[in-house]
DNA sequence: TTCAATTAGATTGTACACAATTTAATTGCG
DNA sequence: CGCAATTAAATTGTGTACAATCTAATTGAA
């Protein structure tokens, strides 16, 4: 037990966070790939499959995300031919998302990565079930004090 | 209850995972800006006030990032003149990466920012246990089936 | 011993991710 | 109304992150 304690890698609560994000992703690349995807546009579709025509606004509150990464993530994934951006008439700043049918096709085809990923998470149902609580309460927690 | 329940964001574990580890990390930025660090700079600083004159590559294996990630980093640090690095005398391929008295005076410098972070963290000494936890269950297993 | 295989870093190319700034459109207050 | 403030995207610049490849050094089996 020392003064710079804290500052020890394995007493920080955020690495395990940072790393397990990183390397969860990672783990999706093989998968993905194949579809021409990267998961920033996979988790882009799931919103587009639930809530099309969409703003970037919106998308972005979703995703967590701002324009700078979104607008050339939808820029690149209106060239493979998967989704269409228009710009809204009613209000010339916005600009909506929408699913080319192959966007839309998309869905069928991608459906058994949930459960290959599944199989790479060595966690019980109830262990899944505590970590999403747990990361829930933290990232409402970490959006509170926005400034 | 859909076919499609399985693609939908709210039901992805990997989301929340993504997504804390990134608006986690995004929490240090207004910290570590004022010493003009990083927060990947932050835990290889970290790994070095715990061992010092470490390989490239244990550097990696701590902070499971890869040479491409690495390399850059290091050099920029140096410029900083946070480290020096060397190449081995005993095996040129090996590169060793020690702090400079500037580097190793930020410990103290930097104690204070552990505290304030864990200000930012709504969660009970016994939450964020559990998630602490239930994270190294995961990284370990999704680093078991390593190909 | 010798050379094929392995290893450590570096390099290249692609894709985020975000802070900060810019631009253009809209809103709302006086 | 008129214009300052706000808002939505886009842009710019910096810094990861990693796959894939490359280079040079080392190792180990025939």
């Amino acid at each position: 037990m020392d003064k710079y304690d804290s500052l020890k890698l394995g007493n920080q609560l955020c690495f395990p966070l940072y790393a397990a994000g990183k390397e969860i992703v990672k783990k999706y690349h093989p998968y993905l790939a194949e579809y021409d995807l990267t998961y920033t546009q996979y988790i882009t579709l799931m919103v587009l499959w639930e809530t099309d025509n969409i703003s970037v606004k919106e998308l972005g509150n979703r995703l967590l995300l701002d324009s700078g990464t979104l607008t050339p993530l939808l820029k690149s994934m209106e060239k493979k031919g998967f989704v269409t951006r228009k710009r809204s008439e009613e209000d010339e700043r916005v600009v909506f998302v929408c699913l080319t049918d192959e966007g839309r096709a998309l869905r069928d085809r991608l459906l058994h990565i949930p459960e290959q990923m599944g199989r790479c998470v060595c966690l019980s149902r109830e262990e899944a079930g505590q970590l999403y609580m747990l990361l829930g309460k933290l990232l409402n927690g970490l959006s509170q004090d926005e400034r």
